[in-house]
DNA sequence: TCAGAAATCAAGAATGATTCTTATTTTTAT
DNA sequence: ATAAAAATAAGAATCATTCTTGATTTCTGA
């Protein structure tokens, strides 16, 4: 492996750790790709994306990052019916709407106020402890 | 292969047809055992159910019977993170919410009239044309 | 009714995203 | 500085699903 022992004190304006989270040099930059892009990569994606940045790490590297961050609340993950997992950084409860006609998934928010009572009927005693909620279709601009 | 002539008219009280699609044996007994359980199970699940009235059935024949009924829109995938895709019988629009305590996964019905746009903001010019609400939780009975 | 065409099926191989294993490297705590 | 713990890279393994192929069944039109 590459020396990496100026792994914790190269970014002087990241924080070391989040939620728990040691942020490793992969850590960070994985982070990074999804913050600084937006479009709800894949784990391939990013693999690619931090590659520039980082060239020998490996795509499990990438997984292990991905996960770690999902298990600490600082990313969420986003499934289109069984395609690859994708991953967003946006922590406010929303949803996911994927354009077909561009390919692309836009953050979709609820209503402010809002809660599940208002639009779904749910059994009595019910604790949501997860809500994935996402959208196919198109949009016309004109 | 066991003879299958008797196929389309073994079962009188079931449609020869449903959307176009042709009720061979094989889709008949998949839908069957959707219809009879209504438990959202796996591809896995339906194969060990349907194997006890055909015996000679093949995994790979309950996916593609799966897929048929689908395509022809008389059943749902039903999607939790990337587990095994289940099936569900109910066409209405409903999510689907994941009891953590018991495992089992109770259909969740929209309240009555309700709108996406009523608690979504969605970009204007959008045209949904399909939708995945899952939920994971727990329920207290007392 | 019968022959050929089309559809369906069974079985097992192939695929592809993700996870696991292991050896190495890096970080932390003493 | 050193031993223990954590993280990483590389590649193998896993597992749900799809694909391929050859056999069987159903349909269609003479």
């Amino acid at each position: 492996m590459v020396s990496n022992s100026d792994n914790s004190n190269e970014q002087e304006d990241f924080p070391q750790e989040i939620n728990g989270l040691r942020m490793t040099r992969q850590r960070r930059e994985v982070y990074r790709s999804l913050m600084a892009k937006r479009v709800h990569p894949t784990a391939q994606d990013v693999f690619l994306d931090v590659k520039d940045k980082l060239p020998q790490i490996s795509l499990a590297t990438v997984y292990n990052c991905l996960e770690a961050l999902t298990q600490h609340g600082i990313i969420r993950q986003v499934h289109f019916d069984r395609e690859s997992c994708r991953y967003c950084p946006n922590l406010h409860e929303h949803g996911h709407f994927h354009d077909q006609s561009t390919g692309k998934i836009l953050d979709v928010a609820f209503k402010p106020g809002i809660r599940l009572e208002d639009f779904l009927d749910l059994p009595p005693g019910t604790t949501v402890s997860n809500i994935e909620f996402t959208l196919r279709g198109t949009i016309v601009t004109h």
